[in-house]
DNA sequence: AGATTGAACGGTTTGTTGATTATTCAGTTA
DNA sequence: TAACTGAATAATCAACAAACCGTTCAATCT
C-alpha cells in the first residue's frame, strides 16, 4: 500500500503541474497519465476521477492553511479578540491573494465548489474547529466566554460569509474588504449597545495593564 | 410630458404582463411594442433599451417594499433591537419567496444583478438610509445609539450578506436561513463579550416592565 | 491472478450556420 | 417639424455536426 500512496503522489504532483499551467479544463487525464508513463485508464484504479485529483490537490492545500489558522487560534500572548482578528484576517488575505493573483487557482476554486458543494461544507466544518478551539482556549485564560460555542462558531461563520471567497460575491478590492471585516469584527465583538461598548473598553484597558506587568 | 409618463406606463405594463407570463429571455421588444400598438423603434423614444424597462419594473417594486420597511424601522412601542429583527427578517422572507415561487422572478434578479450592478448598490443604498433611520429613531427613544450610524449600518450590511439574496448563494432552506439570521442579529446585538450580554438581559427585562406599565 | 493497457462508449464541448431579435435610422406621416 | 414607422444592421441565440475527452472494460501482459 506503500506503493499505492506513493503512485498517488505522482498522480497529484502531475496534475498539479498541468492544472497550474495550463488550467484544469485545458488538462486531460490522458496527459496526466503520460507525465506518470501510465495508461489513462490505469489513472481510475488510484482516484475515482478527475474531480477528485482536483480535490485532493486542494484537501492538501487547504490542510496546510489550517495548521497555520489553528496556531493563530492559540498564540500565547495574545486576547482572544486579538486572535479571533488574526484568524479572519488571514482567511481573508490567503484566499484574496490565492484568487487574484493566478486565474488557475480561481477556476479550480470554481469547479470544485461547484461540483463538490460536500468540499465548501468540509471546509468550514474545519474551521469552525478551529474557531472553538479558539474560545476553549478563552475559557482556558478566563478571556470571553460564549455560553454555546459551535453554535457562536457558526454564527460568526454566517456573519463573516462575505469574506470568505471574497471575489466570488463582490468585486470589493481587499482594502475595502478589510475595512469592512474589522467592523463587522468591532460589532460582533461589542454588539450595538454602547453599554457592552463601554465594557469591551474597559477590559482592553485592563488587559493592557495586565500585559504590561 | 404628462403623457409621455402614460405612455411609459403603459410599456411597463405590458412588459411586466409578458416578463412574468413567458420571462424575460423570451419576450421581444416587437411584442412589448404590439401590446402598446406601436413599433418597435417608438419603445426606444421612452426606455432606452430592453433592460430599462426590466429595471423601472424592478424599481417600482423595490419601493414599495421600501415604503413597508421604512415603517417597520420606526413603529412605536417597540424596542429598537425588535425593529431591526423585524426589518431583517422582512427583507429575508420577502426575497426568499418571491425567487422561490417563481422562476420569472428569479430569471429577472440574475439578469439585472449581472447587468446591472448600479441596481443592487442602489438598493443597499436605500436599505442603509432605512437602518439610519431606524438608529435615529433609536437615539431619539434614548436605546441604543451607535457613535458612527452609517458606517454601521453599512456593517449591518455586510455582517447579513448572506441573507440577502438567499438562494442565489447558499442552497439553505428558509427555517434553516432564518435560525441563522437569529443567531447572528444576536451575536451583533450583544457582541460576544457575556458582560454586555447580560446588560443586553437586564434592558429587556426592563423595556418588558416598562412596556407594561 | 492481479496489474495494466488502450480501444470503445457516451456525454460534453466546440465550431459553424442560419435564424431571431435588440437597436438604429432614413424615411413617412400628421 | 415633431412623432412615429419599419426595414436594415449587428449582435446574440439555437440547432446541428464534428471533435474531444472522461470513463469503462474486455483483452493483454507479467
Amino acid at each position: 500500500m506503500a506503493e499505492k500512496d506513493s503512485v498517488r503522489e505522482q498522480i497529484v504532483s502531475a496534475a498539479k503541474k498541468r492544472f497550474s499551467h495550463f488550467g484544469y479544463a485545458k488538462t486531460t487525464m490522458a496527459e496526466v497519465a503520460n507525465d506518470c508513463s501510465m495508461s489513462p485508464g490505469n489513472l481510475y484504479r488510484f482516484y475515482p476521477g478527475k474531480l477528485d485529483i482536483a480535490e485532493a490537490i486542494a484537501t492538501e492545500d487547504y490542510s496546510k492553511h489550517l495548521e497555520h489558522m489553528r496556531k493563530l487560534a492559540v498564540t500565547p500572548g495574545k486576547p482572544a479578540p486579538q486572535r479571533l482578528h488574526d484568524l479572519l484576517f488571514e482567511e481573508l488575505r490567503r484566499t484574496y491573494h490565492k484568487l487574484e493573483k493566478d486565474p488557475r487557482a480561481y477556476e479550480m476554486a470554481l469547479v470544485i465548489s461547484r461540483e463538490r458543494p460536500e468540499f465548501a461544507n468540509w471546509m468550514l466544518h474545519e474551521e469552525r474547529k478551529i474557531l472553538v478551539e479558539l474560545m476553549d482556549e478563552a475559557e482556558r485564560r478566563g478571556e470571553f466566554v460564549p455560553e454555546n460555542k459551535d453554535f457562536t462558531a457558526e454564527m460568526i461563520q454566517a456573519a463573516t460569509m462575505k469574506f470568505r471567497y471574497p471575489q466570488l460575491w463582490s468585486k470589493l478590492t481587499l482594502p475595502k474588504l478589510e475595512r469592512e471585516l474589522e467592523g463587522v469584527l468591532c460589532l460582533l465583538l461589542n454588539g450595538l449597545c454602547p453599554e457592552a461598548q463601554a465594557i469591551a473598553e474597559q477590559r482592553r484597558e485592563q488587559q493592557k495593564r495586565e500585559a504590561a506587568a
